[in-house]
DNA sequence: CGAATGTATTGATGATTGTCAATGCATGCG
DNA sequence: CGCATGCATTGACAATCATCAATACATTCG
């Protein structure tokens, strides 16, 4: 599937929460930690970083800077993918990687104080 | 020990490595990742949001509003101390503890694209 | 259609982790 | 000094996860 997430699961009930605020009740926490839980593991943000430094990268050009086998980087892309962090997009046999930048910065917002004023 | 960090773990090889920018080496990556997996639990996310939000709190204080056992929470402070997120400070009986705001924010450049312009 | 190829899914396995009861250690109080 | 109290550590257990081999699915090409 590498389903389009579509997600933003639902806890986007005030647009960014940030953790240096105000106390996060348990749904905002269980929602940012399972995104925080896509970037807690090496070969994932090696994965985001390459995909993000190309632009667009095909899979198949993934696994060797990886040093993964190929069952194991579709593992990590459908993680990132369900965390909404990237996109895949299939073009023939290939699918393409890309970041959604929105979601990476938006969750870097929410390590930042000011995230306060939100808009 | 709450072990004052002092880390630094020797991927500060040039400030704050980018997600974003350029792709990370294998130690940034492990690095980064301890960091993101210190926050990539929903308890650990709202202490850190209450230890944020109240600028510096007793232990004691923390277990009703997380709903946890001591043991629980003692175990999500060490893990967010050893990432450099939090410290403590004894005093007396007690414990108290305070968010380490550069290190936060810090974490939250490195999911923003114009880290690179890193003067 | 059939073979080849790129990617996803399944299943299995070893490692890590969140949780709590029990216990240990230190500090303050009577 | 001895007891109470706040926090950390240990040990155990269930759950989750990263990894890969095997396999399935889909698309292109001949």
């Amino acid at each position: 599937m590498t389903g389009p997430p579509a997600e933003t699961s639902g806890a986007e009930s005030g647009c960014c929460p940030s953790v240096l605020n105000a106390p996060l009740d348990e749904a905002q926490a269980e929602d940012l930690a399972r995104v925080f839980a896509a970037l807690a593991d090496p070969v994932r943000l090696r994965l985001l970083s390459l995909i993000a430094d190309a632009g667009e990268v095909c899979a198949c050009e993934l696994l060797e800077p990886l040093g993964k086998a190929q069952p194991t980087v579709s593992h990590h892309t459908k993680a990132l993918a369900d965390a909404g962090l990237i996109r895949g997009e299939k073009r023939g046999r290939w699918v393409w990687w890309s970041i959604l930048p929105e979601r990476v910065t938006g969750l870097g917002d929410a390590l930042t104080p000011r995230a306060a004023a939100r808009l």
